[in-house]
RNA sequence: GGCGUCGUACCCAAGCGGUCUAAGGGAUCGGUUUGCAAAACCGCUAUUCGUCGGUUCGAAUCCGACCGACGCCUCCA
């Protein structure tokens, strides 16, 4: 089966076809340590995770590298305030975009290579740029000549940034759009600071993504991901260093999620509009956040509304009853599906270019049919088989079925005694008494769902 | 200002030239079931896809204009 993707470059679906036959390199920009990540940060980290899990399901082995970027101006300022030192800043907002990720049941990635690990090789690479006369220096700051490097512009229109001209910042570039590799030392950035041939100072943002890339990856990767707002000039630039030193095509696939969008603008930390995603945590269970983020094509914007995460909740309690009604006893997919026309085309909606609201219609559909035989009470043995199958190829992708669900909660010991005692009372068609039992149960967390022979508690919500 | 994306029911959201009198979820209202509920099931809720034109045998899907939302061009997922 064939995989679509999405590609920036060309603005239109392409066939995947990795460079290597079952393994795909797969770079994604990770987060600036400087700050909690909110609710737009982890819709992007949620994608990079779709991504590589549909890969993974068409049979790829994944090399995926999410950067650690902990040199940047937002961290120099934050530790010039005085609160925090450098070290210990980082270190707070490594661990907490690591612990979101895992929250949020997002697969590890196979490296996190950090920024300030990596300086002397930015500094080679840069030296490079310079030897090839892609870079020039103007008092110790390093800039990228884009006159040189014809291919500028793979992701804007040119033009546009050849407007802007005028509006000189003054640090003696050749060109408006020209951009630094290196920053020289300025005061503010105190001992954030390394050697190099060309004086003290740090490599600068697109430079530190390119090297990290490459170094980790090689010189050409399969795919390269990151949240619109990173098309230019990030990605941009990012593309010119690479192709412009190694004469290589730098990532063959380019994907681009999405906005979210909260208050008619996007969230993002400097409009001050922003969903903690550790508050967010506290509030919605993981899975349906993870849902709420799925539930929308990763190209579509997303408006955040705690209506939309509620019915999210909802979709997911009408999943788990299924997973129950079935008897799905794990949740480990070891990759046996045998598809069925259902499960095949749930897979052909995610493999084309990652639909996941379609897929999701598909996986309900599916549902329903199921229900409406267990209603009727004709579900066979193969029923059976081919849902749990489903469940769990669903499962391997969206990532939302807790696996507490698989277990029936031991029903405290005076809720049985309350129910057994209803129980009695339904018996003697005492209703009254029943039902004024039912909701001193419903008071201590619990809900009877009656059937024709039993009582059956259910955790309330 | 330039460039780009988007506008589908009460809400969310797929579909992107014919199988669309438009999937799926939430919500509402009927019905089956139930002592009553809950859960489940059945049914109703867009002859219509921002507006107006055009292309076509045929358009939600292509083209143009307009209106509206958002984004990029500056740090940003």
């Amino acid at each position: 089966m064939i995989l679509k993707l999405y590609n920036s470059t060309t603005s239109q679906k392409e066939d995947f076809k990795s460079i290597s036959p079952n393994i795909v390199s797969m770079y994604c920009c990770g987060p600036t340590v400087y700050d909690a990540p909110h609710l737009g940060n982890f819709r992007t980290f949620v994608f990079y995770d779709l991504v590589k899990r549909v890969l993974i399901q068409n049979g790829f082995e994944v090399n995926q590298v999410i950067n650690i970027t902990d040199i940047d101006d937002k961290i120099i300022d934050k530790v010039n305030s005085g609160a925090i030192g450098y070290k210990e800043l980082t270190a707070k907002f490594n661990d907490m975009f690591l612990q979101h990720s895992l929250s949020l049941n997002i697969q590890e990635a196979n490296q996190y290579p950090k920024t300030s690990d990596h300086v002397e090789a930015m500094i080679g690479f840069i030296k490079a740029l310079i030897d090839k006369e892609y870079a020039y220096n103007v008092d110790g700051n390093i800039f990228f000549d884009t006159e040189k490097y014809s291919k500028y512009g793979k992701f804007v229109n040119i033009e546009n940034i050849d407007r802007l001209e005028s509006e000189d910042d003054g640090l003696g570039k050749k060109n408006q759009k020209d951009f630094a590799l290196w920053k020289t030392w300025k005061e503010e950035d105190g001992d954030i600071t390394w050697e190099s041939e060309w004086g003290k100072g740090r490599p600068a943002w697109h430079t530190e993504c390119a090297v990290l890339a490459t170094q980790s990856l090689g010189k050409t990767i399969d795919i390269h991901c990151g949240g619109v707002d990173l098309k230019f000039p990030h990605h941009e630039n990012e593309s010119a260093q690479v192709e412009a030193l190694l004469d290589s095509v730098f990532s063959n696939y380019w994907l681009h999620s999405e906005h979210l969008i909260l208050e008619e603008e996007k969230m993002s930390k400097s409009l001050g509009n922003i969903l903690n995603i550790g508050d967010l945590l506290n509030q919605y269970s993981a899975e349906t956040i993870r849902l709420f983020l799925l539930s929308s094509h990763y190209r579509s914007k997303i408006y955040f509304s705690d209506e939309k995460l509620s019915d999210s909740s909802k979709m997911i309690d009408k999943i788990n009853r299924f997973v129950k009604s079935v008897g799905l006893d794990t949740l480990d997919h070891n990759g046996d599906t045998n598809p069925s026309g259902d499960y095949l085309r749930f897979v052909e909606s995610l493999n084309d270019d990652l639909n996941t609201p379609e897929a999701l219609g598909i996986f309900f559909d599916f549902i329903n049919k199921k229900n409406k035989k267990i209603h009727e009470d004709s579900l066979s043995e193969e029923d059976i088989e081919e849902s749990k199958k489903f469940i769990l190829g669903f499962n391997s992708i969206f990532q939302i079925i807790h696996p507490s669900v698989l277990i029936d909660e031991e029903v405290p010991e005076e809720v049985q005694k309350l129910a057994f005692i209803r129980e009695g009372m339904r018996d003697k068609k005492n209703w009254e008494e029943a039902d004024r039992l039912r909701e001193e149960i419903e008071k201590m967390g619990w809900l009877i769902e009656d059937s024709e022979s039993s009582q059956k508690l259910v955790r309330k919500k």
